[in-house]
DNA sequence: TAGGCCCTGGACAACGTTGTCAAGAGAATG
DNA sequence: CATTCTCTTGACAACGTTGTCCAGGGCCTA
């Protein structure tokens, strides 16, 4: 009776061909096999003719899981962002994936939905899977949970937001800059009764730009008032009771700085529905806000990670100096909504 | 004199624990290890806690590149799209996430830019992952190349196109349906002479809506002119000057008809510019439309992704009836831009 | 023709994990 | 006290590839 197969592999489905049966197909050894696939010198022209004709025959498709195991790199990056249907997140994506593409790595992305706990779950579940590096939008904000994985060897580039309790590159946008000049434009057009949406103060870049937002009215002598201020979540039921809030009132603002894309584009729909014109200039650009006519802090979101890409991979090619930090720039684009004066 | 050590792995960047090392430091045996890692049962809870501190103490992570190879299985799955940058994608993508999620699979993401070669190229570099499953947006319309990979298991859908000469699951919008409906109801609103600009020829939804546009205008006993119609590349230089070219001469179109979400864009703002008052129905969806007053067919992008991903899961679960093709119906939301009378 | 060199090809171990199987300790039973 | 049974534990092979190293054959030179 012949013995019966019960190894794993047999049950496994498909089966597929390995260098193994390339090499028996061929009549070579496995290790020419090798040669041929990875394109390394030291096969005659008439062997590789047999091997790639056994590969063909085979269908043969060398198994990278084995090939990464054995040479230590997996060629592939994790993304770790917030949330990828967000349009600021899919350029920033795809930038990274242009320049992963043009190192020859894959890209691994994961949205985080702002939970800092599902953040480190995907990060560590890449840190498992041996990415080579890693770029992470934190959500969190105690980030010493990577300290083992980066001694070990995984590069790390944080964006949009400072790692937490780590020494690591970042690469950030000038939050406060951008803020501070959106509403002092505001202030430049006659405006005195600014009001502030942001994101939840947990979120560096929504501090960082109510700091802005402080010290423009500073820098015009304006005392701000509690209830110009409004931090927290930015689904659009939140943002509308906010701005709804501020437009209500014996003292109403005049005008409003929205701290997100988010933000903005529901505030463009509670000011549609207002019977004043009220001014409005909002942090991130949008896509038609020039039909709109909405002024913007604008920051390329293609740039920033561009330019955090290419710091990991500069990483990974050795570049040992210490952490950076590098702060991208922003730009006011006048449209009109925040050149409307004060009523 | 001591031997110098030469492996590979000496020379290995970081020179990460191994489950050996675990073992050897908590004392116990290296299977021992992996049960606890894995949660395995019949370890006592005495050695269980042993191991845990090894782990801790030295940092251990499990490779799951290792754990892939023997296991035959990787816990991903790869998505091959357009251009992630694409608002339309990006939902997309995420909705595909989700479900991957709660699969406990990670998202590999590449956007194929249009081109047919490095569709294929992704395509290819994913199964040699050996993603369990892969999602594709095609761009080619010859997918036979992935025969023998799906023969090798790697379960396959293709989404929002059909496969190119390969039998296999299909997640496809009703652009016919769609572009027909958009277009009658233009022909309602007293339209006779109406423009249709779309992409380029190759791209199947780029034919079935424009043979819908042919169905409405043949539905209403209207004969298509040559000149109302425009096939090519999306990019807004090509998409505004069909437009421009429509609009003026003689007998210029009184509503356009565009074929996607980048054509609607461009068109809204050569509208925009324009002294008479055009009608316009777009395909596909625009955040903010409804504050622009732009009419479209609505296909829901999280929609299709999800339905897809979870398609892609229950073949992976074993689900082995013939190929399906899911057409998803589309919707007409009326907004302002497709009820303009003709002037 | 002998000696040396280069070029091609293959045997073998190793990467870090998991599945199989057997051994040993202890408890339970007669 | 002997026997069986259960439970925990570890040794070992295997997953499919690549790096190392050696063998054999052909060619050149002296």
């Amino acid at each position: 009776m012949a013995e019966t197969a019960r190894h794993p592999s047999e049950s496994r489905y498909g089966n597929r061909p390995t260098m193994k049966d390339v090499a028996a197909r061929a009549g070579v050894g496995l290790k020419t096999v090798s040669r041929v696939v990875n394109s390394e010198p030291g096969v005659t022209p008439d062997t590789e003719r047999r091997v790639h004709e056994a590969i063909d025959a085979l269908g043969f498709r060398r198994n990278d899981s084995a090939r990464v195991l054995r040479k230590g790199r997996t060629a592939s990056i994790g993304l770790v962002l917030e949330d990828l249907a967000d349009p600021f997140y899919g350029p920033l994506s795809r930038a990274v994936e242009e320049v992963a593409r043009a190192h020859g790595a894959l890209l691994i992305n994961g949205s985080s939905a702002e939970d800092p706990e599902r953040e480190q779950e995907l990060v560590l579940a890449l840190c498992a899977r041996r990415v080579d590096g890693l770029i992470v939008i934190p959500a969190g904000d105690d980030h010493r949970y990577l300290e083992p994985e980066m001694k070990a060897g995984i590069a790390t580039v944080f964006v949009d937001r400072p790692a937490g309790r780590v020494d690591a590159d970042m690469v950030l946008s000038d939050s406060f800059g951008g803020a501070r000049a959106g509403v002092a434009h505001l202030v430049a057009h006659g405006h005195r009764r600014i009001g502030f949406i942001g994101d939840q103060p947990r979120i560096h870049t929504a501090t960082e730009r109510l700091r802005g937002y402080h010290a423009a009215l500073t820098d015009a002598g304006i005392t701000v008032e509690d209830s110009w201020v409004s931090l927290g979540p930015t689904d659009p039921a939140r943002v509308r009771a906010a701005a709804e809030a501020m437009l209500a009132g014996p003292e109403p603002v005049t005008a409003l700085f929205a701290g997100n894309n988010r933000v903005t584009v529901t505030a463009v729909r509670v000011l549609a529905e207002c019977d004043r014109r009220i001014a409005l200039v909002g942090f991130d650009d949008i896509e038609l806000a020039d039909l709109l006519g909405i002024t913007v802090i604008s920051q390329d979101a293609a740039t920033v990670g561009r330019t955090a890409a290419e710091h990991l991979f500069r990483r990974l090619d050795g570049a040992a100096h210490p952490p950076v930090r590098v702060e991208l720039p922003t730009r006011l684009v006048p449209r009109g909504s925040g050149e409307i004066p004060p009523a």
